[in-house]
DNA sequence: AAAAATATGTTATTTTAGTAACATAATAAT
DNA sequence: ATTATTATGTTACTAAAATAACATATTTTT
């Protein structure tokens, strides 16, 4: 487990809060996490003690004070723009993600080179990719999504390093590495053969 | 770490092997891999080692004994069908994904409540949802990938379990958890938001 | 043919993530 | 008011994953 792992618990427990929030309660003990969440109660104490998430000795945490910390931790609580590069069907889809907008995400613009999807008087304007760096500067972007074909890939990172983007998050089958970028992977052909892997011989 | 984690890692070992070998690559070495995965040399031999692939002292691994070793401890060797639930813009985009075709995976139906959407000539056909848990039953589905919105998913869930569905991989962000289904959760929101935590505090 | 080099196979060690246990403090009950 | 209860905060422990180290086998060189 990396450091990241526990970046991801605390979003889960920032997801499950958020809904039991919704629903009313105002009130919670490490176990209703814990259960819901498939990890010991003592993990939840200990993770909300690191990022100095107190509780009170016998009424639980208050949800509405952790949520509060938590994003404070995360750092959620300002806007981000982001870009997307490849306006394929799934950059296409995650231009529109509707998860982004409550996040305080803001897709400002996506990047292609087929002259057919270009356009710059959409809601969201689509440049070609030639732009991608000038873009990058003159808006001070730092975050941006990657969906080109597997073969672009490379090319993208490099243009988008040498315009100051500092994460990428690569939907391409590329494993792509960079000592100048945080880059987080999501491969969804491996996702797949993950599920097959586990359905088949579990 | 699960044992989830390991078979990331071998799909890793495979993706990279596949690039190796379509440059003209057929040796490679425990270190090779290792540089490019972040891992270490004894990590790659004792994973080797544990799937029964076995190397030359000297000469290191033939890639594509390697290889097929990789794909049959994955049981990637077959064909899978499987079904695209909710065809909004990401799920549309899904039934095309390109890193399907190449993996042995068969999107053979989606389905929908929209009746705007719903078509059976195209060449994957769209049912209405009403027909799911009938589908899977009648053609045997075991996979599943679920596009529906955060409100329908539990819903969904139910239907997929009652049909016989064995793995889901679940796009939205509902945590979903089952005792009858393998579910893997791709959470893109929460990629994003562990991204900006990446850069802002690290 | 002998010696040197090198990459595997395997064992030992280290590291770290997660759990269990318990003492403490706060609340509730009698 | 006193006692019992209960959930936190913290320490100790366990489990297991990754690395490091090394002995072995193979190849290459001289």
């Amino acid at each position: 487990m990396g450091a990241d792992d526990k970046v991801y618990r605390l979003l889960n427990y920032k997801n499950l809060l958020n809904r039991l929030k919704s629903i009313g309660f105002v009130k919670v003990f490490s176990d209703n996490l814990a259960d819901t969440l498939d990890i010991s109660p003592s993990l939840v104490r200990k993770d909300f003690r690191e990022f100095g998430i107190r509780g009170a000795q016998k009424g639980g945490y208050t949800i509405e004070a952790v949520l509060i910390k938590i994003n404070e931790v995360l750092g959620i609580d300002k806007k981000h723009k982001i870009i997307i590069v490849g306006a394929g069907r799934i950059g296409q889809a995650l231009m529109h993600f509707p998860g982004f907008r409550k996040e305080g995400i803001i897709v400002s613009a996506g990047f292609d080179t087929d002259p057919e999807k270009i356009d710059g008087q959409t809601d969201i304007p689509i440049f070609h990719i030639k732009e991608l760096t000038d873009y990058i500067k003159k808006n001070n972007i730092k975050l941006a999504i990657l969906t080109v074909p597997e073969n672009a890939a490379m090319g993208c990172l490099d243009m988008m390093e040498v315009g100051g983007v500092k994460g990428i998050l690569n939907f391409t089958s590329m494993n792509l590495k960079s000592l100048k970028v945080a880059i987080n992977n999501v491969n969804i052909g491996n996702e797949i053969e993950n599920l097959i892997f586990t359905i088949t011989k579990k």
